[in-house]
DNA sequence: AGCATAAATAATAA
DNA sequence: TTATTATTTATGCT
């Protein structure tokens, strides 16, 4: 009953041999079921301070020495990994993810300093606009989130864009808008 | 309907309102900051579950009635969505994941009936395109970058592909030069 | 053992 | 909302 692909080498994962009926332990006495468990466990903390494969493996590669791709991670938590590397890994993970948790505790940007992502990387903006174009509409939004109608057929006609592209432009912007602002619900993020 | 409108209007966010000094309710007295703990917490158990937005949407849709699309859960759990839809929508998702766990105890497979998806709905394999079949997609992705869906067709059957790994190939190609070359060079000019 | 990239998921312009 | 882009995860390969 497992659903764990099998490869083509000849050391089983530990996918493959939780899921065998006898198999918690194996032959050199590695808990198995543990280490599912963990697992399993890992991948919803991890969630939960809403990190990626990729910063966690980052993170680790920087404390703890040697490479941990997110190729690794991915592998662990999918438990696609002989028992020996597991076995070798579970340690590791579990003390950075503790002490990643402890500094969420402390705030979120401790947990970001800590994993060394930039504090507040934003996802890249859908390009439709030319940088450029963007850069003018921030300018106007900043003046005015709300244009005219007159207004927004001359910004139209400035960038050379379509007026409907731009009035739905304003309207998508003033939706987007995030929580940055502290006083004024249209402020301009910074 | 009952669907949650994402207006065009001036309606500000919960995201925004809930970041204002003042503001854990709203004149209209809905508790801004116990939505947002709900946001926050519903994406956290949606992902313990092993949910994605789609199945909440798609499941939504199948026991509540009207449309809820990925789209939508996704405004949700990022609160860009007006106070009064958030609070329209917050005992829908909160009934809804209740009633999940309590079928996901009962065992995984429950949970996927529960959910309506196909109970072991496995990941494609990866596809392994051939040295030539690459060489024609990049003379065809130099030609154009962004192929028409009739293009798409005829390429996959001229390679004997699947349309569908066609496609994704040539949004995959896209990404990556967009990731090496910095300029982007899919910008719509008018 | 991990890079390159295919596939899947989340976010967003229209 | 839909259709597409942006981001993340998973895996074929060597």
């Amino acid at each position: 009953s497992s659903s764990v692909p099998i490869t083509c080498g000849d050391t089983p994962t530990v996918g493959q041999l939780v899921s065998k009926p006898q198999g918690c332990t194996n032959e050199e006495g590695i808990n198995l079921e543990e280490i599912r468990e963990f697992a399993k466990n890992f991948k919803i903390r991890r969630l939960s301070l809403g990190l990626t494969q990729t910063q966690v493996g980052q993170a680790l590669t920087a404390t703890e020495g040697p490479a941990y791709s997110q190729s690794a991670i991915c592998r662990f938590e999918k438990l696609d990994i002989t028992p020996k590397s597991a076995q070798k890994l579970k340690p590791v993970l579990e003390r950075w993810l503790a002490e990643a948790e402890l500094w969420n505790q402390k705030g979120q940007q401790n947990l970001m300093e800590f994993v060394g992502g930039e504090p507040s990387k934003k996802r890249k903006r859908r390009t439709s606009f030319t940088p450029q174009a963007i850069e003018v509409l921030n300018t106007y939004f900043e003046k005015n989130a709300l244009p005219t109608g007159q207004e927004i057929t001359e910004i139209a006609k400035e960038l050379n864009y379509d007026r409907e592209v731009v009035r739905v432009w304003f309207c998508n912007r003033r939706q987007t808008l995030k929580n940055t602002s502290k006083i004024n619900v249209f402020q301009v993020q910074p």
